[in-house]
DNA sequence: ACCTGAACACCGTTCAAGT
DNA sequence: ACCTGAACACCGTTCAAGT
C-alpha cells in the first residue's frame, strides 16, 4: 500500500491500475488479489492512510489554545494539500467513507472542535457534516480535474473562453465580469466557502449562547 | 444525444459506454465517432443539455420580483434534482466546464442575481464561483455514490457503522453524537451549506451597503 | 455522408496450478 | 502463505473498407 501511494504520487494521473502496480512491484498483476479484495479496497485504504497523515500533521500544527476557527482553517488547508498531493486517490475516494482509523480520527477532531461552540447536538452534527462535505467535495472536484491530465486542462480553458466570448447583448452580466472571472483562483473560491461556513457557525453560536 | 440521455436515465449506473450506446441504437459502436470526437464530448454535451433544462425549469419557477435568496435556493434545488435524475452524467461532468449554451445561461442567471447585491466586482465573482462550485461539487459527490450502485451503498453503510462503533474512550465526541450522525440526511447537509453561503452574502451586502 | 468490422491497446477479475 | 499464467468479459478508439 505504501508503495502504491508512492507510485501514484510519482506517476500521477491515471497510473493507478492493478496491472501497472504489479509491474511496478515486479510481480504478477493478479498477485494483488491476495492482499486486497478489489481495487476499490485499495483506493479506500490509501485514502484512509492519507487522512491519517493529515491528522498527524494537524496534531503538530495545532495547540490546545487555538481558536476553533483556526482549527477549522487548518483542517481545510491540510485537506487541500493532501488532495493536491494525491489527486488520483482523492478523486476516486472523496465521496466515500473509508471507515478506517484515519477517518475516525478526523471525524473526532472536527466533531470535538464544533461541539465546543455549545450548539445542540443536531446542529453540531449538521455543521460538522456541512463543513466536512464542503472540504471533501471541493478538494475532490479539483483533484478530479488535476488527475485528468494536460489535454483536459486545455479543453477546460477553451471551454471557459467560449463562455466568456458570449455576446454582450444576451449575457451582459457575464461580459461585465470577464476580467474577474478569468483571474479568480480555485484556492480563493475554496477559502471563500470555508469562511462562509465559519461565519454561519459563529452566527449560530451567538444566537444560541 | 437525446437517446443517450434517455438511455442513461433508464439503465442508470454504468450504462454509459460507447458499445452499449451503439447496441441501444441498433448501430455499430464505432459509428459514434462520426458524431462526437470522443466519449468526453458526449458527456459534456449531455451535461450542457441538462443545464439547459434546469435553466428552463427555473424560468418557469421564478418571477421578476423574487428575492435573490429565493432565486439561489431555487437554483440549488434544481441542481439537486438534475443530479438525482442523471447521476451518471453529473458524476462525470460536475467538475468540468462545458462551455455550451446551458452553462452560459446558468452563469448569466447566477451572476445577474448576485450582482444585484451591489458588491464590488471581485466579491461578486468570488461569491458566484463559491456558490456554484458548492452546488456542483456537493451534487456531484452525491451523484458519484448514487451511480456506483447498491453493492457500494452497502459498503458505505458498513463503513459508517465501523466509524460509529469506535470505542468511547478514544472517540468520545463521535460516540456522544451517534444518533444524530445516523439520522442526518444528505439533503439537510446540502441545505445547510446553501444557507451558509446566502448568510455570508447577506453579511457582505450589509457591510458594503 | 454515414456505417461496418477488424484490430489495437488497454482494463478488473477469476481460478486452477505451481513453489 | 504467496505467486503465476491463462482466460473471461469487458473498455475506448483507429482506420481502411464498404454503401
Amino acid at each position: 500500500m505504501d508503495r502504491a501511494l508512492e507510485f501514484i504520487e510519482r506517476e500521477g494521473a491515471g497510473a493507478l491500475t492493478v496491472r501497472r502496480l504489479g509491474a511496478e512491484l515486479g510481480v504478477d498483476p493478479t498477485a494483488f488479489y491476495r492482499h486486497f479484495r478489489d481495487k476499490d479496497d485499495l483506493v479506500l485504504a490509501c485514502m484512509d492512510r492519507a487522512e491519517q497523515w493529515a491528522v498527524d500533521a494537524l496534531r503538530d500544527r495545532l495547540t490546545a489554545g487555538d481558536p476553533w476557527q483556526d482549527v477549522l482553517r487548518a483542517v481545510a488547508d491540510e485537506s487541500w494539500r493532501i488532495a493536491g498531493t494525491y489527486p488520483a486517490i482523492y478523486a476516486s475516494a472523496f465521496a466515500r467513507t473509508t471507515g478506517g482509523p484515519g477517518e475516525r480520527r478526523m471525524v473526532e477532531l472536527l466533531l470535538t472542535t464544533i461541539a465546543g461552540l455549545g450548539l445542540d447536538r443536531p446542529s453540531t452534527v449538521l455543521f460538522y457534516r456541512a463543513f466536512a462535505d464542503c472540504l471533501l467535495s471541493l478538494c475532490g472536484a479539483n483533484a478530479l480535474v488535476d488527475q485528468l491530465g494536460p489535454e483536459v486542462e486545455a479543453k477546460e480553458s477553451s471551454a471557459w473562453a467560449r463562455v466568456y466570448a458570449a455576446p454582450s447583448a444576451e449575457y451582459p452580466a457575464t461580459r461585465a465580469h470577464v476580467g474577474e472571472l478569468l483571474s479568480v483562483t480555485d484556492r480563493a473560491i475554496y477559502d471563500r466557502v470555508i469562511e462562509a461556513m465559519i461565519q454561519a457557525m459563529e452566527a449560530a453560536a451567538t444566537a444560541s449562547g
